[in-house]
This record gives C-alpha cells, sequence and structure tokens, in this order.
DNA sequence: TCCAATATTTAGGTTAGTCTAAATATTTTT
DNA sequence: AAAAATATTTAGACTAACCTAAATATTGGA
C-alpha cells in the first residue's frame, strides 16, 4: 500500500510532531531524514495527495489521522521487533535499531499479530519506549528526566532519549538499564550536573547525561 | 550490496540452474519473474558488469561463484524465516512463502547467525527443502518422488514440488506432511494413478499429485 | 538449405525517489 | 519598513527498474 520511503516519512514526521506539537517544517523532516528540502516537498506533496497530511506551501505539514495510522503501526512493528531481537535472540539493545529498521517494513498483518503474542504483548521495547497497541494508541506516559529531580529524589529508569551505541554501552558501563533504580544524592547549581546512586556505587554524571535518561518517581 | 531487485535475479537464476542443469535463458528467467524479457536483459547486463554471472548476448547466463554465493545467501535467509514462522509463531506451512520472500532480504549478519541458532541450526525448512549453511553449502539430497515408487513400495514423505496454498492444503486433507510414511498399494500403468496407504486411511492420488511429492526409501 | 517461428536485444519511454541550482516566500534584523 | 538572512518551492536532471515496439539473431522444419 504505501512504498518504503512513504512509510519512513510518515513515522518521521510522527515523530517530529510528537516532538514539537505542532506542524513539523519541511527543513525539520530533511534534517531528520539526512535528505534535501526539496525531496521532502516532493514527497510531501504526494503524500498530501494521498490524504496521509495537510500541506500548505510555506506552512509546514501536521499528519491527518490516516496518516497518524500509518505511522504508529510502523512504529510498533520496529518496536515489537526490537523486543524480538533482545528477547529472543539475545541482541544488546544498541545493537537493535538498524535491523529494527529494516524489519518495519515487512507486510503481514498476520505476522505481527503472531509476534505480538509470541513476545507476550510488551508494553515496551527495550529502550523503554512505548509500543502502540493495534489501533495506534499508545499509553501516556508518565516519565520525567533525570535530570529533573532535586537532591535526595530516587527514580527508576524506564527509558532513554538517546539511543546511540555510545550513550547506550556508557549506560551499560555503569550498570544502567530499564528498572535500575538511582537516586540523586548532590547536584551542583552551576552546570547541572549530579552524582547518583546506582545500586552500590555513587558517581558524578554530567548534565548531558541527566537529559537523556527517562525516569520515573513514585 | 546488493537491491532488492538484484538479489531477486540472483535467486531465481540460481533455482533455474538447479532445476535444468546447464545455462539458464532470458525468457526462462522472465517467465519465472513474471517480468518481460527486455528487462531481463537489463538487468542480466548489470549483473555481469558485477561479475555475479556470465553473460553472452544470445547465449543466456550462468552464476558465478560469488553470483551462487548471494544467490545461496538469500535461500538460506528465506528457508531459516519460514522455520522461524511456522516453529515459533506456529503459522501454516501454506502461508509462510510470501512473508519469507520479504523477510529473505534484511540485511544483517548478525540476525542471520542468531535466528539459525535460536531455532536450532535445522537442515530443512518447512516443505522439506534443504538449508544452505553460511557458506552456500546444500547437502545433496537423496529423494525421489512418490511417482516413482513402484506397486509395495514404501516411502517418507521429505518434501513436496509444488508449494502452492491449494496443493498445500490438499495434502493437510489427506493427512500428509513431512514426515508422514506412505505405501504404494497399487498403481495405474494407463495415467499413472496410485492408490496409497496413508496411517489408517487408502486412497486414489493422481499422477500430478504423485509427481509433487518427495519421498525418501530405505 | 532456407524460411518462418521463436528468442533475444536494442531503442526509447515511464515512474519513484533523489539531487543541484535557481526562484520565491517568510522571518529577522537593522 | 526595508534589507538581509533563512526557509521553501520549482525547474531540470539523474538512476534503478520497469515497460512497449522495433530490430536482430537463432533455430527447427519443409
Ligand atoms: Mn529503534
Ligand atoms: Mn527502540
Ligand atoms: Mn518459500
Ligand atoms: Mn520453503
Amino acid at each position: 500500500m504505501f512504498s518504503l520511503a512513504e512509510e519512513n516519512y510518515l513515522k518521521t514526521i510522527y515523530h517530529l510532531e510528537q516532538e514539537s506539537k505542532g506542524g513539523v517544517s519541511t527543513n525539520a523532516i530533511a534534517e531528520r531524514m539526512e535528505t534535501k528540502p526539496s525531496s521532502v516537498t516532493d514527497m510531501v506533496q504526494k503524500l498530501a495527495e494521498k490524504k496521509m497530511l495537510s500541506y500548505k506551501k510555506y506552512k509546514g505539514t501536521t499528519l491527518t489521522s490516516g496518516g497518524k495510522k500509518i505511522a504508529t503501526q510502523v512504529i510498533r512493528k520496529h518496536r515489537l521487533w526490537e523486543v524480538f531481537l533482545v528477547d529472543k535472540l539475545k541482541f544488546h539493545w544498541d545493537e537493535v535499531h538498524e535491523v529494527a529498521e529494516q524489519l518495519e517494513h515487512v507486510q503481514s498483518d498476520k505476522l505481527i499479530t503472531r509476534l505480538d503474542a509470541y513476545l507476550g504483548s510488551p508494553d515496551f521495547d527495550p529502550h523503554g519506549d512505548p509500543i502502540p497497541d493495534k489501533d495506534g494508541y499508545v499509553k501516556p506516559t508518565e516519565k520525567k528526566l533525570l535530570s529533573e529531580l532535586k537532591k535526595k529524589q530516587r527514580g527508576v529508569c524506564v527509558g532513554v532519549k538517546e539511543t546511540s551505541s555510545e550513550f547506550l554501552q556508557y549506560l551499560d558501563k555503569k550498570n544502567i538499564t530499564i528498572g535500575t533504580k538511582m537516586q540523586v544524592l548532590g547536584k551542583e547549581f552551576f552546570d547541572g550536573s549530579m552524582i547518583i546512586q546506582v545500586g552500590k556505587d555513587q558517581f558524578f554524571i554530567s548534565k548531558i547525561i541527566a537529559e537523556n535518561i527517562y525516569v520515573q518517581t513514585n
């Protein structure tokens, strides 16, 4: 029904919409997709014809409900495959994304239904991101950035913002993964850096790190 | 490295080479791929430039060892995914092919290594076809067509030639699957039809059916 | 052998998705 | 409010993979 390129555009536009609440600019799409703005204009016009998004020249785009439907299904597939790779094939969480980028485009309703059941209908992927249900519904999430916690506050790691290998490997080195409990022991006002307690270890993290870890407080 | 179209051509040419022992004609490829001979000529010339096959105008093509390598790897992936779909996701053997056609193009050495291990390094796919190893080696198979058996001979079903849903569903109805033991009770010289014993049932099958079931005798 | 049928290639065109360069619109600065 | 900077679109081209129609080669039968 939709080509690989079309699916990737819809997915990217969906993510950008979530991030910035509102219409998405041509340049933002181009940058995220590592392509040229002129290519984006072409594709956006095509997707507008297909009623997947609304588009006014020079004004940016917004997905229609149809476009959101496609986007969330692709995201659902991406995240379910990531769970498969980590849970069943024992991939490390920092090496599943590229493979999932390919698997997310395989077309088969039955496949995804069965895969979901086989994995035990997981709610989150290995990076803590929620898996949309068959109807594209995503549970509103209750999480904040570690950098928002104050001294003495505790939290449980529920996800990461940055998902590069480098960052995920850093977290591994510090024994931080989904479900890890942590507490802010000290916070430097000047640069936002923190001392945190993880298990029996205490160590220093920069603001950059703290801004890329999602935690749930209770 | 190779596009989806290129992989499909190499795979098809490999299969045709196996079937007819010798160079493969442009028209044979076109027919099998449901495309036009002129398109085949284009692609074959491109693949010849890439040293994946040898090609002399009007004389047909033969895969080089490089081409065979690519082809067998795609076939390996196809068949491993078919095993996954049947063994793990409980697909029926008549509905895995289309999905495997897509999955076979996912590029990741680690994925296929892990998948193979996860499935217990199977030697055959759900249709009884052998799974090439990492080096493309396929065990020479010891099988014959049910239609070649003489009266009174026994055999075990080890595969099927035809893999359409219709045929596979017919086999299911008759309780014939990989591993099923059968014996020829009678054979009609005139049309090649047979009466066979399968479990506690005896029934008539036409020559067409018998020519699409592979058996191993012992 | 030679001709008609068949197989194959070539020529030229199409579509999807990309690009660069140029034109135009919008936004920011002065 | 204009000029300058930035964002976006348009125009024109390119490649991969396909197609149709026409040209050319091969082959099997009289
Ligand atoms: Mn991912
Ligand atoms: Mn993820
Ligand atoms: Mn198959
Ligand atoms: Mn098979």
